[in-house]
RNA sequence: GGCGGUGUAGCUCAGUUGGUUAGAGCAGCGGAAUCAUAAUCCGCGUGUCCGGGGUUCAAGUCCCUGCACCGCCA
């Protein structure tokens, strides 16, 4: 038994995310968790909503409440959704914690006292009408370069050329529409992770194992141009950590915040504290998993996120750690990343803004969880890039889900009330069918246990289908309803077996279907979750005479008129 | 324009370090069975492995080049 502590990235405040953002980490995180603890492993799960920025603020005021309100709010929100989903989460924090914050300025301390920390002077507008300063991309105005009038501050979207705020032809604020700008000269921290280049591309270099996906962006970032760029790590806003130098205050930096990217990964650590004050455990319960001199030595760490994550989690984050750690051993750097790439849909991007596609809650609304998690996870974007069609999920879900896993409990339950009544019944030997069973379950169970050791989630998701499709391949060849008239000892053998195969199914299918899992293990009366080292063992932990219940059919089909009329109130902007 | 990814059966995709007749699921066709959510099981696939060069005894699998789509960056 080992120690995994499990990060997903952290979904952003300011609104109900879409599926893609479900597939991309949580949920594949929340498979790996469920996996290693149903094999007997401590695992340390932490997710939290990540608050900080200029966005959550204009989510709030868009809301008309205070951004602490509106976060908390939000917060609660995300966490019922995640719920919903069976996000098994040990922890799901908030990166506006007491923890963070303090945790957050401890980090840009010890950085600032190991010369990592740069102060650079430089210019940014300022909106006297909206009394704060405005990021690039909440400017708006006339391009200088075609006359398109909507241009932002960062870039024209009409001729994609690349601008300064200070270019622009009658800069105004896209908050508030005013035209009172100025431009005033302000102080902000930089990372110095120019410094660390070295150290994070042979810590890079060394993760062979890693998806090509997640070093290869990685590398870019490293090689791409004049290298790794200093990043600044500080902004002139009121939602925020406030800078500080571990608990002194920062001169210079006053009414300052640090950028959500610096905190929001530190709330991964403080997540845990956060875990630790909610269990009623101590500071070295918490820093045990995190911190390798205070314990987290034999801790495998393993993280989750969407493509676009990875730069932050294979540079920045790590360059914080480093920066912290020195040459001593201290907190740790992440040991196995999984990176998705997108799930799109029909035909086009998932929007938030345009409101295509399907966002989390509607998802609850109008389907049970597994249907999604099971479609999601064995159609995760892993090597390339994913298209969700209504017809290819409803032909997924109705074929695998339906017919051949909740058919087939079906089938044995009410096949073995009508004959021997409702409980395992006695007599008769193993037949050979059942041995061929077995013995072909073996092999299956080692494959599906080194496709989720390996985080492969499709091939594991397939293996699985086909250990559900054995249980009908074996029914078929035995067929216990034709064999009850001539050898009724055998055939109550073969309906034995197979009723202990919903057991041994419930608990192998429980990380991708939790709900169904449960289902399967009420109907058969039995809490026995006990991961099967052996088929042939496992598959007789219901005794002769233990009762049994038949339960409603586990997943109904999604009908051509539901499929339909959700692929039409899917396609256009969110109501 | 630069970089990265992808391009394999009608559809969605597997194909490790180059090596027997290129595989799976779905859909389709044929058959068996009738316990079951008209569910299941069995059988059936010559597809220019995007195009063009090249290396090799041997390339979907390596090199060069072109094309298409996607993304990131300038």
């Amino acid at each position: 038994m080992s120690r995994i502590l499990i990060t997903s990235a952290i979904p952003y405040i300011n609104g109900i995310k879409h599926l893609g953002n479900l597939v991309g980490s949580q949920l594949p995180a929340d498979l790996y968790a469920r996996y290693m603890r149903g094999r007997g492993h401590e695992v340390l799960f932490l997710c939290s909503t990540d608050e900080h920025g200029t966005p959550a603020e204009l989510a709030a005021a868009k809301a008309g409440m205070e951004v602490e309100a509106f976060c908390a709010q939000m917060h609660d929100t995300q966490a019922e959704i995640a719920k919903g989903f069976g996000l098994s989460f040990d922890h799901f924090g908030r990166s506006s914690s007491a923890q963070n914050r303090k945790l957050t300025q401890y980090f840009a301390g010890e950085l600032a006292k190991n010369g990592l920390i740069e102060e650079r002077s430089e210019q940014q507008v300022f909106s006297l009408a909206d009394d704060r300063y405005l990021p690039d991309r909440y400017i708006e105005g006339t391009c200088p370069n075609c006359g398109y009038e909507n241009a932002r501050g960062d870039q024209c979207e009409n001729c994609t050329k690349q601008l300064d705020p200070t270019d622009l032809i009658n800069p105004r604020s896209a908050i508030s529409g005013s035209t009172d700008l100025e431009v005033r000269d302000t102080k902000h921290l930089y990372l110095r992770q120019s410094a660390l280049k070295d150290r994070l591309d042979s810590w890079i270099t060394s993760k062979t194992d890693w998806p090509v996906l997640t070093t290869s962006i990685a590398k870019k970032w490293l090689h791409d141009g004049d290298g790794l760029q200093d990043r600044g790590i500080t902004r002139d806003l009121a939602w925020g950590v406030p800078v500080k130098k571990g608990t002194e205050d920062w001169p210079g930096m006053e009414g300052k915040v640090f950028y959500v990217w610096f905190d929001a990964p530190i709330e991964y650590i403080a997540c845990a504290a956060e875990w630790a004050e909610a269990n009623g455990k101590d500071e070295a319960t918490w820093r045990g998993w995190w911190n390798e001199a205070e314990g987290a030595d034999d801790v495998r760490y393993v993280q989750f996120m969407g493509k676009d994550n990875v730069p932050f989690h294979t540079l920045s984050f790590p360059a914080t750690i480093m920066g912290t750690n020195g040459d001593d051993k201290g907190w740790k750097l992440v040991d196995y990343i999984k990176s998705f790439n997108y799930l799109n849909y029909e035909g086009g991007q998932f929007s938030t803004s345009q409101g295509r596609g399907i966002f989390q809650d509607q998802a609850l609304d109008i389907l049970p969880a597994d249907y999604w998690r099971w479609w999601l996870l064995s159609n995760a974007p892993e090597s390339s890039d994913t298209e969700f069609t209504w017809e290819r999920f409803q032909a997924d879900v109705n074929k695998d889900l339906a017919d051949v896993l909740g058919n087939f409990v079906s089938r044995i339950t009410k096949f073995c009330r009508s004959k021997f009544g409702e409980e395992v019944p006695t007599g008769g030997d193993m037949t050979p069918e059942g041995k061929k069973l077995i013995e072909d379950l073996e092999a299956r169970l080692a494959a599906y246990q080194t496709h989720m050791d390996a985080i492969d989630m499709r091939k594991a998701a397939a293996e699985l289908r086909s250990i559900w499709t054995a249980g009908n391949e074996f029914l078929q060849t035995a067929a216990p309803w034709s064999r009850i008239k001539t050898e009724p000892e055998a055939a109550a053998a073969d309906t034995r077996l197979a009723l202990n195969l919903i057991r041994v199914y419930a608990v192998l299918s429980a990380p991708f279907l939790p709900a169904a899992a449960q289902t399967m293990l009420e109907a058969m009366q039995t809490d026995d979750t006990a991961w099967p080292s052996s088929m042939a063992q496992a598959l007789t932990a219901l005794p002769v005479g233990h009762a049994y219940t038949t339960p409603e059919v586990m997943f109904r089909k999604i009908t051509d008129e539901e499929r339909e009329d959700w692929a039409s109130r899917f396609a256009g902007t969110r109501s």
